[in-house]
DNA sequence: GAGTAGATCCTCT
DNA sequence: GAGGATCTACTCA
């Protein structure tokens, strides 16, 4: 297992980062406790000409100053106040580009999800859609601007990953009253895999 | 199975 | 003071 170097993270093509995410290993480890899960479905916010970014027009605010520092860092922001969601920053500092994590296949530590969320068997709205896999991870808004090098938080490569032809294009999700630019082709998932949220196919 | 309403709270105006 | 990068449960057919 290969952490993801920061070169990966500060590109410019942030459409290019999105879809080689897919496959890749999210993990955390707080207090020694270890859960991770392979990376299924994403999102890409293209910064500050995306009506769907936090950072639309150059918008800078407290919540989302994060987002325009360099690449490879956590940026975690509380949705509908219940929801916990998770994004990678790409490019470089000044420009907000990010990813959200959407999908995650669970790998290690199911029984610590399963206590996170409540439940007591496995099944697939455990880590599928970006409120469930943050909770399960155990992810809060507490952790945005945390380095994805970090020891208790980091993205790895094991190798495995999917083929490019198990890739799917669509546009993203909740994101309606972005007008034309919610219709963007940035949402990207693995096909026919049960933890990716939406409509199963 | 599909469509809709409600939960719930931090952040910015 | 309003609204949001969501999820779940419940209704109705």
């Amino acid at each position: 297992m290969k952490k993801l170097p920061l070169s990966f993270y500060q590109r410019e093509d942030v459409l290019q980062i999105a879809t080689e995410l897919l496959g890749k290993v999210l993990t955390t480890k707080w207090n020694g406790v270890e859960t991770s899960g392979r990376i299924v479905e994403v999102e890409a916010y293209a910064g500050v000409a995306d009506r769907a970014s936090h950072a639309y027009g150059g918008r800078i605010t407290r919540r989302n100053e994060v987002m325009y520092a360099d690449g490879g860092v956590a940026y975690v922001y509380l949705c509908y106040g219940i929801h916990h969601l998770f994004n990678v920053v790409t490019h470089y500092k000044n420009t907000p580009h990010a990813i959200l994590i959407r999908g995650l296949e669970p790998l290690s530590g199911v029984d610590t999800m399963l206590e996170r969320v409540k439940k007591n068997q496995a099944d697939y709205s455990l880590t599928r859609g970006p409120g469930n896999l943050s909770k399960a991870l155990g992810i809060t808004t507490g952790h945005s601007g945390i380095s994805l090098k970090s020891r208790e938080l980091f993205m790895a490569d094991d190798g495995i990953g999917f083929h490019k032809t198990a890739i799917a294009v669509s546009p993203r999700i909740g994101v309606d009253y972005a007008g034309n630019d919610a219709l963007l082709p940035f949402r990207f998932y693995i096909k026919g895999n049960p933890f990716v949220s939406g409509k199963p196919k």
